[in-house]
DNA sequence: GTAAAAATCAGGGATTCCCTGATTTTTTTA
DNA sequence: TAAAAAAATCAGGGAATCCCTGATTTTTAC
């Protein structure tokens, strides 16, 4: 496999990035390794280094993630991107692949994993996570107009029920309030679950919360 | 200073814990390892191994990792705990002092100040994360009517439950997990909403992340 | 003007929800 | 320490929901 002679590592948890750096030494093919928990300090950093490869989180201080990828690739397209997130949710993925990233792990995997990612990005490769719905995802980049690409996923019709749900009302109240049986709520309610790669009644709250479709305010 | 025979190492996150765990294992004052991403699998862990230390995250699924402290210093109260967060918030350090932990640690810090903390905790001494405020967590303590007042409207085994309920758990699935029955599950879940006055489960899910239960990040 | 997508609905079985209970165990308090 | 209170356990039963397959009608898009 390709040698990866210079790799900047970025993570804004000093702990999370240190583990991680001594893990990815063990690695024959890795070289030198940079590291920042800056997002700013990231493209600075690519400029100054010519990195082979960077692995970077979602969630920076100074500059999130996805615009370090757009700047990064902007100055320099030959450096591979391999984004390290704690979510796996299909708008985050979406979000990353849009900016460029080449890869996308989530911080569950093992060791192993990010090894298998990092070889696979290197061969020009796309890698996506273990346990992450392609399709699901794929949908979601399809709907790039709008502020909420996220909400335009869903038709009208599922948002308005996912709202509903997530409010706290039941299937039978929904149902009376849109003048429908309860079995067509039942299938937009699975239709959409299906659309966005969840499968419980929490995970549709917790889903509409992120993507501001419900308030949560303390 | 003295040797730590055992020690358990819980973070949900794989490669965070992994990574975190090739860093402790460096401490020649540290011997075996086990590890876990699961709240109630520490529990468990613990009564079997015994260990002299836990390193532990404050969020982990299952069980949280305040209640968790609380279960483990009841079963064997020489067993030491050190916190590991990303909140470097009072309401966070507060709330796992008053659990019991023995040093609380954000995930900013580096490695050398974990080996730090180790000590210290070893030695009998509470340690609290470079750059938080002492006096700011302990002026939130003295206030415990606020934010604190609504977790402790519940009892251990109600805030589990709707912890397992927001992430999405069914009945069944908690019932089998718990070791009780359906019926006994489904009375806890009647209880808690009755106590709190929530009347549904998309409501618990966000009551859940109101009071930091459970994690919905952006 | 014809595909594709969206919205509508049904049957049926497993599961959950919600009500009224009850017993046992643990904790608190007098 | 004994009594009282709180917590944890479980049951029956009926309504409602969830989840699967499958279908028809309406709307949108090319």
């Amino acid at each position: 496999m390709k040698q990866i002679d210079k790799l900047i590592l970025a993570d804004d948890h000093t702990l999370v990035r240190e583990g991680i750096k001594t893990l990815v030494q063990a690695m024959p093919e890795v070289g030198e390794i940079f590291e920042t928990g800056d997002g700013l300090e990231v493209v600075t950093l690519a400029r100054q280094v010519s990195p082979t490869l960077i692995v970077l989180d979602i969630t920076l201080p100074s500059l999130n993630g996805l615009e370090v990828i757009e700047r990064v690739i902007q100055q320099n397209k030959d450096i591979k991107i391999l984004m390290l997130s704690m979510h796996a949710g299909p708008e985050y993925v979406a979000r990353a692949w849009q900016a460029g990233a080449h890869g996308y792990l989530i911080k569950d995997s093992a060791f192993e994993e990010l090894a298998t990612a990092i070889k696979a990005v290197m061969n020009d490769q796309r890698y996506l996570s273990q346990g992450i719905d392609e399709d699901v995802v794929n949908r979601f980049m399809k709907e790039k107009d709008g502020l909420h690409h996220e909400l335009n996923v869903l038709t009208p019709r599922q948002r308005q029920i996912l709202q509903l749900i997530a409010e706290g009302t039941s299937t039978k109240d929904i149902a009376e309030k849109l003048f429908v049986s309860v079995k067509t709520v039942e299938s937009h309610r699975a239709q959409l679950m299906e659309r966005i790669g969840i499968h419980d009644v929490p995970g549709l709250v917790r889903f509409a919360i992120r993507i501001g479709l419900i308030e949560n305010e303390n």
